[in-house]
DNA sequence: ATGAAAGCGCTAACAG
DNA sequence: CTGTTAGCGCTTTCAT
């Protein structure tokens, strides 16, 4: 088993040259009938498997294209995870997914091995983006793609995430509210001060007057944002509404809040942000400004395989409304 | 940028031979304090980048590991993941991921792909594991290793899932609950049988005499969870507590029940499998049977990577009783 | 339609 | 300690 077969052995047993079976291999230039037959023949009873690597040594890229994410236990990033994985698959690509854990040191070390490996391809949502460790990767001839943040450096794509804080502000003026809260987590500082924009954006054009705390959990996990969740409920201060940075801390903020006995919406409203499957699932669904993660994924992907055109821009998030507000 | 240098540019930069450069690049025989610091200055300069996948074409492995799942957007898997990445980055490796919804077709084709990158290792909980796709990536010199099914073909790592339904209904049991349903979902036919004995066992052992019914969510969306749930819930039949095969089962019928107006143990005792992070983050914290998916993804790692020696056992599930029952 | 042969970038065995 | 060189498995001209 270890004792692998190479194009030579099915070329001997198939009585023809290496070129030609090569040739057979990549349907490069046309083959005899017979001779395919019999190539066919030798390379099922050797059990041969062509071996990838030489392609990508003679300068071709590796059929991997790598995502790195901060922490992939994000049911948002999962499903970009997935858009990517769909078009790579269907370009006969494979997808390499680093948990960067925001961690300088692995992010480079990834770099590293991904260089070597001669990836086609690099998709980051790593906010340490512009640092040395994707330059390498660049540098090693994959094509690098950004996503949900702006670059001249590299490719990238983006989310309306003005669009998306003004959908949601908007919606929780039309509610009736006028004292909110911000509530963020770890990470994804540019694309929440963008939604701040868009936020103050609204009650500008509504031409109310609003107040917006901010609260942030520290770490990237439940308990964190629990607790987080309860010192914003301890100091809510008269807010009525509470603007989340995404679904995961809107639900640890929902799940806080009902434990104290509060009423969701009544008392208060909580809105959220990716809008992920476990959003229908809380004990009062949520309100969500949702966005497509499999497709920005797809998009992605794409660009990171220079499939560039025939490439509708990405659809803008849009609010979906349930019983958290 | 595309135009990457090779090892004799450098050779030729830092005026010495491509073997020495090889030697100095694998440190595999000593070289001058003088000459390396040339070789280092020619490798900067140049921007020079090994290739590894000539390594992979003279016969090595290339430096990833296969992860074969039917889902990934299942948070335990998620987290099995991250323990096999965690290994893995420490040895060099990277992870490629597959999803494969449980689709033979798509398992083939990432399958194909795999063989012919010479994945060093594929790790799996595909449950159509027994069929050709792994053969294939085995044949192709892949150390193959299946988690949680057993197997006289491949090396596989288990959840002693026995014990895990014995601890289950033991704790159900001690509370006295004695009309139990238990919830189930696709996939992992053969590790829910198991679990099925371990409750069998525990009756036994208690010489009780306990109904169990069973439910199962069609599909791996929470949609479906829900829709099973509120079936399970209209046939409960006297059953005052169900046993589910996860933790997202269990979530979901746990927002079922809440939204009825169940209360939560008092009229529904539930009780989850894994621990996941968000069980903690339900309106009533989920008692749940633990397991971790990281240690267990460490494991396979491990086992994939041949560094069989010092291995101990995964340890033993365990309850974590919460409030949910 | 097929064959022969020159590399691709690098490692490893051997010489010096 | 350093240089030379023969491949590794395959693609790709260039012939035939």
């Amino acid at each position: 088993m270890a004792a692998r077969s190479s194009i030579r052995d099915v070329a001997e047993r198939a009585a023809v040259s290496v070129g030609t079976v090569s040739n057979f291999l990549n349907d490069t230039k046309p083959i005899a009938p017979a001779t395919a037959e019999r190539i066919r023949a030798a390379i099922d009873e050797l059990g041969f498997i062509p071996n990838a690597a030489v392609r990508v040594m003679q300068g071709a890229r590796s059929p991997a294209l790598a995502f790195l994410v901060p922490d992939l236990s994000n049911p948002f990033l999962a499903e970009v995870s997935r858009g990517i994985e769909d078009v790579a698959l269907e370009r006969g690509h494979i997808v390499i997914t680093c948990n960067t854990d925001g961690d300088l040191d692995r992010e480079q070390r990834f770099a590293q091995v991904l260089a070597e490996m001669r990836v086609a391809g690099a998709i980051t949502m790593a906010m340490t983006a512009e640092g040395e460790p994707l330059q390498l990767v660049k540098d090693s001839g994959a094509r690098v793609v950004l996503v949900g943040a702006h670059s001249d450096e590299y490719i990238s794509v983006n989310i309306d995430n003005p669009l998306a804080g003004y959908l949601a502000m908007q919606h929780l003026l039309e509610r009736g509210h006028r004292r909110c809260v911000f509530f963020g987590g770890p990470g994804a500082a540019p694309q929440i001060a963008e939604r701040l924009d868009g936020i103050q954006e609204a009650i500008r054009v509504a031409g109310a007057s609003v107040e917006i705390t901010r609260f942030d959990a520290a770490g990237n996990d439940m308990a964190s944002r629990l607790r987080a969740a309860e010192t914003l409920l301890d100091d809510l201060d008269g807010a009525t509404a509470a603007i989340c940075a995404n679904d995961l801390l809107a639900l640890a903020l929902e799940t806080a809040a009902l434990r104290r006995g509060l009423r969701i919406p009544q008392d208060l409203a909580i809105i959220g942000y990716d809008d992920i499957d476990d959003s229908i699932s809380a004990v009062v669904p949520l309100t969500s400004v949702h966005h497509s993660g499999r497709e920005l994924g797809a998009h992605a992907a794409a660009l990171a395989l220079g499939l560039d055109e025939d490439l509708r821009p990405v659809s803008p998030p849009r609010l979906v409304v349930r019983e958290s507000t």
